[in-house]
RNA sequence: GGAGGGGUGGCAGAGCGGACUAAUGCGCUGGUCUUGAAAACCAGUGAUGCGCAAGCAUCCGGGGGUUCGAAUCCCCCCCCCUCCGCCA
C-alpha cells in the first residue's frame, strides 16, 4: 500500500507511480477521495466525541434525569450513524483506489515496458552450444524423468533423480553456508498460507490465478518462500538498532503457470513445482538501497562461483510489479537457446508491503515502517538447467563446479554411455 | 475429529454493562538517599490516525450485532491450553 501523505505532498513520489503506468486520473480521484474521507472522518470524530460525552453523563445522572439524557444521547446517535455511514463509504472508495496505485518506481529505474530494461553488466563468456540441451541430457543421465511424472501428475512436473538430487542438496548447503556468513537466519517456512497472508504479501488479487488453492481448507500453496517470510513480523515493532533482520528461506514453490502454454515446455526450466532458497530482509528505511545492492551482490557471488556466464539487468518501470520500487534480474546464458534467461531477481519493496503488514521499527525518537526486500538466492531447477548446459563437457559429462564438490562428493557426473 | 477452558498494555494478571481515564505486580525511564552500587522510597511510563497546536477519535484476538453506553451480553471466525481419539 502506498503512502497517501507522500502522494499528496511529493511530486517525485507521484511521478514514480506514473512511470509505472498508473493512470493519473486514478491518482487524482484518489487524492480527492482522501480529502473527502478525512473531512468526513473529522466530522464523525466530533460527533462521536459529543455522543460519548452524552452517554457518560447518563452514568452519572440521577434516576430522574436519566430518561431525558437517554433520549438526548439517542438523538445524537442518529446523526452520528449518518456520519459513520458516510465515513465508511468514503473510506471504501479510498481503499479501492489506493489498491490501484503501485509502489512508485525509484528514480533510477528505466522508463518503459518489459523490453526497455538496461543491462548493468555482463560477466563471463557466452558458452558455445553443447551436444545436448538440458532436457535431453537430464533424461540421458537419469537426472530428470518427465515422462513418468506426466503420467502421475501431468505436464510441467518432473522427478529429479540421482545426481540431480545430489546437486540440489549441494546447492542448498552451499548457499546456506554463504548466507549464514552474511547474517541470514535459515528458515523452512510453511508453504500453505491463508488468503489474508496472500493479500498482505501483495500476491492477491493480482496473481490469484497463478496460485494453487486447497479445496475445502481456505489455504493456498505458496509460489515462493517470500510469502511466509514476509509475514514473520506482521504487526510487530522491531528494535531499529537490530535491523536489518535477514532470513534465508528454503521451500518448495508451486506455480500454476497459467497463460504459459507452449512456452518453455522442454525439461525443467518452467515447472509447477520446484525448490528455492529465498532471501528476505527487514531493513532500516535509511539503508534499504544499500541492502538491495547487497542482495544483488550475493546473487552475483553465487552465480559466478558456479561458473555461469550472466548479465545483470535493471528491470524497467512497467515490468516491476505492484510492490517493487526497483528490481534487478540476473540472467544466465543458455547455450541451447542462445539467449540470457532469468535465474534470480531481487527487489526493494520499500514500505509498500510493510504498511499493509504493519511491520514497524522503533527507536528513541519514535517509530516508522520498515522497508522489506527480497531476492532469490538459488532457484534449484533453473540452476540445474544452467549447470547441465554450461558445465557440459564434450562427452556429455557434467563438471561439478568447485564450490559444490565438497558437498556433492564428486567432481564430475559421467556422460551418457 | 470429540469434550471443556482461555485470548486484556513490553511481560504477568485483575476486571465480566455506566468513576475503565483498564487495578496491581514486574520491567523500563528519571529523581531522593549513597564514596559508588544495590535496596528502599517518590514520580513518570502504550500504539495508531487526524490536527500547526490544544486536543479529539480508534484500539482489551478478528469481524458483525444488542444498547444512550460493551473489555464485560449475543452471533460468526481465528488462535492457544487441557483431556480423549487418530497419526509421521
Amino acid at each position: 500500500m502506498i503512502d497517501l501523505r507522500r502522494l499528496r505532498n511529493e511530486l517525485s513520489y507521484r511521478a514514480g507511480a506514473i512511470k509505472k503506468g498508473t493512470d493519473s486520473d486514478v491518482i487524482n480521484r484518489l487524492l480527492e477521495a482522501d480529502i473527502a474521507s478525512r473531512s468526513v472522518t473529522h466530522e464523525a470524530d466530533e460527533a462521536r466525541a459529543a455522543h460519548n460525552a452524552a452517554s457518560k453523563e447518563i452514568g452519572r445522572a440521577t434516576a430522574d434525569e436519566r430518561p431525558e439524557k437517554i433520549s438526548h444521547a439517542g438523538t445524537l446517535k442518529i446523526s452520528l450513524e449518518k456520519l459513520e455511514n458516510a465515513e465508511t463509504i468514503a473510506k471504501q472508495l479510498v481503499e479501492e483506489l489506493i489498491l490501484q496505485v503501485p509502489n512508485p518506481a525509484h528514480e533510477s529505474v528505466p522508463e518503459g515496458g518489459e523490453e526497455e530494461f538496461i543491462v548493468i553488466k555482463e560477466v563471463g563468456e557466452r558458452t558455445e552450444p553443447r551436444e545436448y540441451d538440458h532436457a535431453d541430457l537430464g533424461e540421458l543421465l537419469g537426472m530428470v524423468d518427465s515422462e513418468r511424472a506426466v503420467k502421475n501428475s501431468g505436464s510441467r512436473f518432473a522427478y529429479l533423480m540421482g545426481p540431480a538430487v545430489r546437486l540440489e542438496f549441494a546447492l542448498i548447503q552451499y548457499v546456506f553456508d554463504l548466507l549464514e556468513m552474511n547474517d541470514f537466519i535459515p528458515v523452512v517456512p510453511p508453504v500453505l498460507v491463508r488468503e489474508e497472508m496472500m493479500i498482505d504479501a501483495g500476491f492477491f488479487p493480482t496473481d490469484r490465478n497463478q496460485v494453487y488453492e486447497i479445496a475445502g481448507d481456505d489455504l493456498f500453496l505458496t509460489g515462493t518462500a517470500e510469502v511466509a517470510l514476509a509475514g514473520l513480523h506482521r504487526g510487530e515493532r522491531l528494535d531499529r538498532a537490530k535491523l536489518p533482520i535477514r532470513y534465508a528461506g528454503f521451500s518448495s514453490c508451486f506455480r500454476r503457470e497459467a497463460g504459459t502454454y507452449g512456452k518453455d515446455t522442454r525439461g525443467i526450466f518452467r515447472v509447477h513445482q520446484f525448490d528455492k532458497v529465498e532471501m528476505f530482509s527487514f531493513c532500516d528505511p535509511d539503508s534499504s538501497w544499500e541492502e538491495l545492492e547487497k542482495l544483488r551482490d550475493l546473487q552475483e557471488k553465487i552465480v559466478s562461483s558456479l561458473n555461469l556466464p550472466y548479465r545483470v539487468i535493471a528491470v524497467a518501470a512497467g515490468d516491476l510489479g505492484a510492490a517493487a520500487a526497483k528490481k534487478y534480474d540476473l540472467e544466465v546464458w543458455l547455450p541451447s537457446e542462445g539467449a540470457y534467461r532469468e535465474v534470480t531477481s531481487c527487489s526493494n519493496y520499500t514500505d509498500y508491503s510493510a504498511r499493509r503488514m504493519s511491520s514497524r521499527y522503533k527507536d528513541d525518537s519514535g517509530s516508522g515502517l520498515v522497508h522489506t526486500l527480497n531476492g532469490t538466492a538459488c532457484a534449484i531447477s533453473r540452476t540445474l538447467v544452467f549447470l547441465m548446459e554450461n558445465c557440459q563437457m564434450e562427452d556429455g559429462s557434467i563438471e561439478v563446479p568447485e564450490v559444490l564438490q565438497k558437498y556433492v562428493g564428486y567432481e564430475r557426473i559421467d556422460g551418457p554411455k
